[in-house]
DNA sequence: GGCGTTTTTTACCATTTGGTAAAGGCACGA
DNA sequence: TCGTGCCTTTACCAAATGGTAAAAAACGCC
């Protein structure tokens, strides 16, 4: 019972399977692969230990098949930037349902941080063959846009490190955030107007 | 033998103090808290197990030292911004210090990057009764600039988010960097540029 | 209802982990 | 050189942790 690549899942199945993915990210997201205990995931997802192991391999296949999961969905709205369209509102939307998802999907961006943080450990490989050849290919669009003069110059690869660690600073250090600035519904939205506006300075030929 | 307020600390104790608090600095920062063991730090500190605890009260009372006495070393470019200076120097010149400290001390800045992820569950009153006053205090300052015409206006708490975000960047996501623009050497004082080039940008008036 | 298959539980286990007790070593001043 | 107090090691321990074996229960199809 684990990944293997015959037969279709039933209907408990993927319920299950569910229910210990999502408890698994609240776990994993808050403690670290290595903090994280299957005793807590099984909690979570209100099941025995054994029956998680019965529909994972073990503690890292839980890991691996989160991340890897994640990868795609986490993706996307880089994905999403449209060669053809206006370059200032494709980057500035990219911003926006960057800043979006971070506000959705906290522990998601956690989870991707604390994997990253740690040095990559089970997510490297994957970080080259997946991420990788959509990076460079940005980057090659972005940089067109900048030789037409559309959007300010500067190194297409800094700029989107820039968009990621702006956005995804909200999530992960979202602790930080709530004891510098205690308003939070407030906080939340003039961190979207600044973050867009920062680009659109930034980008601004 | 711990932080007891009497007696001052011997040569020897100084000296395996500091080779521990280098040693947990080590795991810490590269497993996080829970997923860091003291037979791990022992090993890095070339001493046994049992004479850790002879130092320190046990793990969290390392993890507690090391973050608390890591906050001022942390903390001291952003004090280091002069009322007196000129708003865009002191501001770029806050930046370049944080990209630098982002390059000199990685393990630091994965460490605070490690707690606050996880909730700063051992730091969140320190950095309400430490941080807190210095960031308002800050805060106040650039307002002031702003007020004055002297920097573009914007909301200076989330400036300093800003500054915090891109610069530690570098440090906490190398993983990521390093699979994304192989070229170290190049990677990095592009970064530099980019960064300080950004801000400036986003600052002129 | 009966029967093979899937799912869940109960009872374990070996290893790891944070921590302790107590004896042994070492340095250094009288 | 001989104590005395600081430092280090050896030998443990109880709890937690990742994981297993196998029986019991539930399911689904006829």
């Amino acid at each position: 019972m684990d990944g293997s690549p015959g037969k279709k899942p039933s209907r408990i199945q993927k319920r299950n399977r569910k229910k210990i993915m999502d408890a698994a990210l609240d776990v994993f997201s808050q403690h670290g692969y290595r903090g994280a205990t299957l005793d807590q995931i099984a909690d979570a997802a209100g099941m025995s230990k054994p029956n998680l192991i019965y529909y994972f391999d073990g503690k890292e296949a839980i890991h691996v098949a989160l991340l890897n999961g994640l990868m795609e969905e986490w993706m996307a709205p880089i994905i999403e930037m449209d060669p053809q369209g206006d370059p200032m509102a494709e980057l500035l939307g990219y911003v926006r349902r960057k800043m979006e998802m971070s506000h959705l999907y906290p522990r998601e961006s956690r989870l991707f941080a604390l994997e990253i943080i740690q040095g990559a450990p089970r997510m490297g490989p994957h970080l080259a063959s997946s991420l990788k050849p959509v990076f460079d290919e940005k980057c090659a669009l972005i940089r067109g846009w900048m030789e037409q003069g559309l959007i300010a110059e500067m190194d297409p690869g800094h700029l989107i490190f820039s968009i990621w660690a702006m956005t995804q600073h909200y999530a992960d250090f979202d602790a930080q955030v709530q004891v510098l600035m205690p308003d939070a519904a407030l906080a939340r939205a003039s961190a979207n107007t600044h973050v867009v506006e920062m680009f659109r300075r930034l980008l601004t030929p």
